[in-house]
DNA sequence: GTCTATAATTCGATAGAC
DNA sequence: GTCTATCGAATTATAGAC
């Protein structure tokens, strides 16, 4: 019959209402009630709502771009990189599945500054992919295409990847998926002359 | 010298502001900012904040889900339509892209019981577009894949176009974007044996 | 570590003059 | 149609007792 808070539990009910609600309309009294406290005891645990949103964004944001950081760094052929870039991603979501969210829904409400060191983030992670898509042309190994809109394809095809893994309530085998993501993305990429 | 609202110009900045800084974070105050009136003035325009984003949300989820039947209900073959389900995101999303933008990032901020009418819409929407492609399956235009991650995918890869062509400053053609989208995310998808 | 009480601010919306 | 003035509710966060 444990009543007490602990952090763990903090952050989980916090993230499960963001990703409900979104961050700005989640209100400390909400996340107190779900875990039955009162709002001013949750200030035992944070110094703000928005430093806690700062801390969540950035963690898993760093997560996704040293993951992609060594993929880059590797001497892996161009559609071998895309293929880890795919694989990192569903092993990130589904270990991390509201972080995720929160990643890609509520940046937004980061404070000026932040918000901009995330941008830098992002813009550095997508040009990344961009390049190793561009070199893929380069070798042949991928077709020949509008780089920029099969950048924003591949990047948008595996973004909702979190939306879908919390609806199915996480009945989903990871490696299974990453064969058919995949699978599915990379079919339409590749030479095949 | 017209310092004078219009109905359009006040739905233009709203929305522009509800792209930037989300719908929950903006205020009639800050839209009466961008406008240079009061806030008080506004409501000579609607009735509510929140009846405006019920307004705008579903006038544009109404155009995509009677396209999507039109094109549902035509004779075209599976993969034909797919290609005009891709024709119609890409018109829609270049004629009203801060609108799909509301679609797509704050239909959670709509009431409870309008927000399950929009979940109803969606859930119709995407019910269509995972007949189509289980059909081309069948028919065997298609290839043979998961059938959720297919269509997951799918409407993964042009959900985001929305923040694309905003940020690139709408200098796009819209009929070679079709083109390139198109081919990016059938190619992948079409039967080659 | 959790509570009660409340300070300080902000927000949506209205009343009523012009 | 736009303004000034303001109400009432809600929100983040803190102070201080236990």
């Amino acid at each position: 019959m444990e009543r007490k808070i602990t952090r763990e539990r903090f952050i989980e009910t916090a993230l499960e209402l963001f990703h409900n609600k979104g961050f700005k309309a989640t209100t400390m009294r909400d996340i107190a009630k779900a875990l039955q406290v009162e709002a001013a005891t949750l200030y035992n645990y944070i110094r703000s709502k928005q430093q806690l949103l700062d801390d969540l964004v950035f963690e898993i944001a760093d997560q996704f771009h040293d993951g992609l950081s060594n993929i880059y760094n590797s001497s892996y052929s161009p559609s071998e990189k895309l293929k880890a870039i795919v694989d990192l991603n569903v092993r990130l979501t589904t270990a991390y599945p509201y972080q995720v969210a929160l990643l890609v829904g509520e940046w937004k409400h980061l404070e000026e500054v932040r918000q901009q060191a995330f941008l830098d983030n992002r813009g550095s992670y997508e040009q990344m992919v961009r390049d190793i898509i561009g070199q893929g042309m380069e070798v042949q190994e991928l077709r020949t295409m509008d780089l920029e809109v099969a950048t924003y394809s591949f990047l948008s095809s595996i973004r909702w990847l979190f939306s879908w893994y919390i609806e199915q309530g996480s009945a989903v085998n990871p490696v299974e998926l990453e064969k058919q993501m995949s699978d599915f993305i990379l079919k339409g990429m590749q030479n095949n002359d």
